[in-house]
DNA sequence: CACTTTTCCCAAAACGTTTTGGAAAAAGGA
DNA sequence: TCCTTTTTCCAAAACGTTTTGGGAAAAGTG
């Protein structure tokens, strides 16, 4: 069943160098002899033992990822498809992807350190970026590769692939000006994550090329740990104002907490208040009205993190690889101008 | 940085082999090297490097699992706590856990085949599993290691954790029952898949025991790739019924087609049909009315799945690991007697 | 004291690859 | 033909552990 090169080699007549050569397309073994034994390690069945192959070239062809589920990576199908770009990517490259799966911030940090300092992996990746990153610091301190989805506030250079939340932002919002509402609240994401921040800045830089106030009552931050619960709160809160919002520019995780709230005060969404999220999930495609959306391309941008991940482990500086990815407006029932 | 066996053992005058039983707690060695060893290797930050260890022990000490996104499994955070118990439980054993993000079946089995046949997992874990499951047969068939996270339909004995549907579906059915619901239906999930068998058999059971007559009609069945669409479509279907339910009994997941379904009906949730999910997604705890539940331990089953595959890695009979966990059941709003 | 047992340590082999540094054989050139 | 170059192969070393099979020193026994 499991052959080894040592009885393949016997099997061919040959020595073990010959034929670990030949199966890696060396140019000092003739082509007849590398048909041979290419042939014969297929009839049978020759797999490279991975773990030997690993140990004498001092590499571990292995990436590792940390998942927070406290943080609810999962309601979204925008995770599993970043993940499912990375996955598919890595195993092209003949690597593995090892996962832990963190309770908590200090959890998550341990986990990383068991990869790292333990020799277990030979690049980490990183996603939901705060924007005071120990991890971050970590890694460049010990000249660790990685790279982050999402960016962080950090003077050395490091390599990351981010979605253009800011330009998302700001076209959702001059969208929703130029069709007339004046008045646009944004429902942001929890503060201490990299993240909101683009989307604020482009909210604001939105509103101001519309020729637009910044009120910062129509400006709100929900919680990760419990998005749908504090967003239907925010959502109250936002038409207690004399002069409520007419839209809501939002990350779509929270929107089970919008529709609710929306519902309770008898406002109709996409009719009496426009709305549009970012993220494409599927409550967004299904509901009635169905949600206008920003949809990043999730699945290309863990394609590019891991394809990059390989170059600086190979050495290439990681300044050099820091992209910004455009992301799209879908417009569907929700961003009606005002009535 | 990076110190290794050979450098901390010159470091320490002894022999590597003294170091390296040291560590492990031979009794061979006495009391006080050991403790001088044990010292000096966290003063040098001294790991083992992993890949050695493996090549020597012949074993990866690796679990492997493969996910499916088509399969919509992020849409529950019941996956992520599953997760997060096998994570924890294979990182306190000492060992790896490797991902596979697989597109649709082929590539599942595909992704599999890599793992077992290249070496690079002692053990798999299947999750989602068919009532005809070729993965299962795979494994059987080369008597590599794996452990179930449900069941199927094969003869020879296999380790498996499963949550006991049917129990579930047959108490929550009983419950309506007793609060006089007469009509009641069972929106079930995607044929082909071992879990809506058991669920179907304690709908069932459920109405038997309470002395009502199971009306094919009150069935309907839901795809996977499409709950929420799917789900809308066979509830406003039930509806046309000249005698239409006034309970439904189903799988979370389909809960947001089922509500939107409701609503264009006008019926009320809990008021006009009460309403049971198997799995406490989010939405059922924020959502007003909130939802009646049944609650899978997910947590615990991940951790008791890797238990058993580490037996069974060890050499244990499989057949002795078939274990079967009760479902609590959580009554919240959506749960009222017939109007 | 002489013998046996126990304690403590270690050299060498092994795990299965890839890489290094030749060396023999074949081919080419004069 | 003889020398040089090219082609083709291989033995040995290396990667960093753990395990095997002792062996020397210390401790116990009569």
């Amino acid at each position: 069943m499991t052959i080894n090169l040592k009885q393949l080699s016997k099997l061919l007549k040959l020595s073990p160098t010959t034929v670990s050569r030949a199966l890696a397309d060396y140019p000092d073994v003739s082509a007849k002899t590398r048909a041979r034994v290419k042939q014969m390690a297929i009839q049978q069945g020759y797999q490279p033992n991975p773990v030997a192959r690993r140990l004498q070239k001092g590499k571990t062809e292995t990436i590792g990822i940390v998942i927070t589920p406290e943080q609810n990576y999962f309601s979204d199908t925008f995770f599993i498809d970043l993940l499912s770009g990375i996955s598919n990517q890595i195993t092209r490259a003949g690597y593995e992807l090892i996962l832990g799966v963190a309770s908590d911030e200090e959890h998550e940090m341990q986990s990383m350190r068991r990869m790292v300092e333990g020799k277990r992996v030979d690049g980490m990746i990183l996603t939901l970026i705060r924007e005071q990153d120990p991890r971050v610091g970590y890694l460049l301190d010990r000249d660790f590769p990685f790279v982050l989805y999402g960016r962080t506030r950090e003077t050395r250079p490091y390599a990351f692939v981010d979605m253009d939340g800011k330009q998302a932002f700001e076209k959702a919002c001059t969208y929703l000006a130029g069709l007339g509402h004046r008045r646009i609240a944004l429902l942001n994401g929890e503060p201490g994550f990299m993240f909101p921040v683009g989307c604020r800045e482009g909210y604001e830089s939105g509103l101001f090329l519309s020729g637009l106030e910044l009120d910062p009552d129509l400006i709100r931050e929900w919680k990760h740990k419990d998005p749908s619960q504090s967003s239907y709160r925010w959502t109250l809160e936002l038409f207690k104002n004399d002069n409520p919002p007419t839209a809501i520019l939002f990350q779509t995780e929270a929107v089970n907490g919008i529709f609710k709230g929306l519902d309770e005060l008898d406002l109709q969404p996409g009719k009496d208040v426009a709305l549009i999220g970012y993220d494409d999930l599927e409550i967004a495609r299904i509901h009635r009205p169905s949600l206008s959306v920003l949809r990043p391309q999730a699945r290309e941008a863990g394609q590019r993190v891991v394809n990059i991940l390989m170059e600086v482990i190979k050495g290439e500086d990681p300044g050099k690889f820091q992209e910004i990815h455009q992301v799209e407006m879908v417009i569907r029932e929700t961003s009606l101008p005002p009535s």
